[in-house]
DNA sequence: CACGAACTGGATAGTCAAATCCAGTTCGCC
DNA sequence: GGCGAACTGGATTTGACTATCCAGTTCGTG
């Protein structure tokens, strides 16, 4: 069903599994995965029952497939703003983007990946699995851009650009937590701004 | 029935609302507030269902009792920590206990605060104004904490405390989240020991 | 065009949770 | 000790959600 089956959808077919999927992925960004109700998914992709389940086996398989759906989304688009990095201006300019971003959606969302985490992490092992494996990727995204930023000679040669990512992620996910919370983007700022500072230090003398 | 009936509760009747918060804070840390049905609660806390209605008008009175409970046990046990830094050694320490809890707990749970927000902020207003001023009691005992070490001469006069401290909240917070999806500490520890690694400069010289 | 597989729609079991009701017990106080 | 309020137990109503079933339609392919 998850792998063979795919390969065996129609254009038709695929359009709709789409269409659930997205209509799903956007439910449960909003009011998260037990909010979300089959129905309101039904209503908001324009099928019926049973399309959702002809291409998943239950809610849980959706909810995998919203997971993939937002890593690929995420991560392709954060990947797509970090594998340029070539300058401290540039590293600021991405977390510029970050911040406007939050502050165009008024603080409101978080991170999908975030808000999923916490609350399938606890009872569904392979989604935790999944969404660990969506935040490794977005942690190997940052470092390639240090990475980047190293090989252009922004960077020094012995800098940890796995260290630096690492916490770089950390303090984007907690300031979107406290920016969803708040509905201020303060804490996010303050944190990516300690965070890059941190990075100049490792400029060439 | 929120505050003025808190005051006619007897003895025995407070014995009983306490058991069925602390009951159902467990449990909403464990599951999620959704996953949390009333029966759980009833049956974890030794009471019959109408007791819950007794004492709570709905589940979301419940839930607002939860997030206060979770706010003064957190922020109460983190400010207990913190009014005592005199050292970067102490700061460290805290740091250390922090991680090691995590630890402890085998990467499970993540911030119990954090995940009544993910789950809550978007769709109950008033969970989420109560839970944006549990972080802001948080950061404002790490300020209390930084204020504390330039009081000592650890740092110097002209550190920004209310900055780093939201700042160290954000690496804090995304830590754990990123702690509770890859059951791993090295992201808490790195967002942690960066942002201490940016205090230290505020040193005198 | 014909055949089977993929696809679609709507009705409906079966389950469980939120909240209410009512009958009975215990407590605080005079 | 007796009165009213606070407290307790369990049955029950009401509603919503997950998942299934089945009958009908469209599509891909020889």
């Amino acid at each position: 069903m998850t792998q063979t089956a795919t390969a065996r959808l129609t254009a038709r077919g695929q359009a709709t599994r789409d269409r659930i999927v997205s209509a799903a992925a956007q439910l449960m960004a909003e009011r998260g995965v037990a909010g979300t109700s089959t129905p309101d998914v039904r209503d908001a992709a324009g099928v019926s029952s049973s399309q959702i389940y002809h291409y998943f086996a239950d809610k849980g398989a959706l909810t995998r497939a919203v997971i993939e759906f937002q890593t690929t989304r995420i991560v392709g688009g954060q990947h797509a703003l970090l594998s340029r990095l070539d300058s401290f201006a540039a590293l600021r300019a991405w977390r510029d983007a970050l911040v406007q971003l939050q502050q165009d959606l008024h603080c409101e969302g978080g991170c999908p990946l975030a808000t999923l985490s916490g609350e399938l992490a606890e009872h569904d092992a392979d989604a935790r699995a999944a969404l660990a494996y969506s935040f490794t990727l977005w942690a190997e995204a940052i470092r390639d851009g240090l990475q980047h930023m190293i090989d252009h000679g922004v960077l020094r040669e012995d800098t940890d650009a796995e260290h630096l990512s690492l916490a770089m992620l950390a303090a984007l996910q907690g300031g979107l937590v406290l920016a969803q919370a708040q509905r201020s983007t303060k804490a996010l700022e303050a944190g990516l701004d300690s965070m890059i500072a941190i990075i100049e230090r490792h400029a060439p003398k």
